[in-house]
DNA sequence: CGGTATCCTGCAGGATACTG
DNA sequence: CAGTATCCTGCAGGATACCG
């Protein structure tokens, strides 16, 4: 015991947040959430789906999300080249989360209206 | 019916994003976290407990939580000024949330066994 | 088809200083 | 104490072009 001191990450006394960095980095959502409703995609599917993801783009967060075993890759050597991307055991494990997520979003009328009143009351005030 | 089409949000036919966006929003989930763990707190403990954030960007981020309706700002026209935030109802209901974050931590070992074994078996492979 | 390689840009967020 | 006000910078991510 005492090398994986765990460094106390700096910005978080919050335990969540390097699940949060992993889950909810930039565009991972939507590509998790549209392999696991679609099921095993190809590379053209996926940036199609997603419409407003460049290439580039999803090529780096397909890889982020590979390396940490959320998806996998399978490369089939033919000609056209074809290569297909599902969601592994380790992100289906994600379900639970974001169905709860889902759920959440029963009070996204709630955010909407706090916003509503914050902003036409004259909001912020000393 | 009609008029409400959802617009069909261009990046997402995802359905969790919209909450994605209100709840993890860059240093959100440690601010939350934070007043969800201490409870009622004033603006400088919150600075103090999370370490590496600067004055204006928590300022930045209360304001939203508290338009969002997650947050309740307190204001108390004292000498020296003093203001206290505390989680509002509405965010207290992203305890469940958070707790199943909390759950999936136990994951993150897998996580790293992922990274070590992609980075150490050569990939990216054609 | 499934990507790389380049170049470029906006803007979130840091540093610093000041105030009601 | 609890913020603003400024200024400045890095780098995520867009546009575009090309390749095995």
């Amino acid at each position: 015991m005492g090398d994986v001191a765990k460094t106390t990450a700096p910005e978080q006394a919050c335990p969540i947040a390097p699940v949060v960095d992993i889950v909810f980095s930039r565009w991972t959502t939507p590509i998790l959430w549209t392999l696991n409703e679609f099921g095993r995609q190809r590379f053209g599917e996926l940036e199609r789906r997603i419409t407003t993801i460049t290439p580039k783009v999803l090529t780096q967060r397909l890889r982020q999300l590979e390396r940490d075993g959320l998806v996998v890759r399978t490369y089939h050597a033919e000609v056209p080249p074809r290569v297909e991307y599902e969601i592994s055991e380790l992100g289906r494990s994600l379900a639970p989360l974001f169905a709860a997520l889902a759920n959440w979003s029963v009070n996204l009328d709630k955010v909407d209206q706090a916003r509503r009143d914050y902003d036409d009351s004259g909001r912020p005030r000393p």
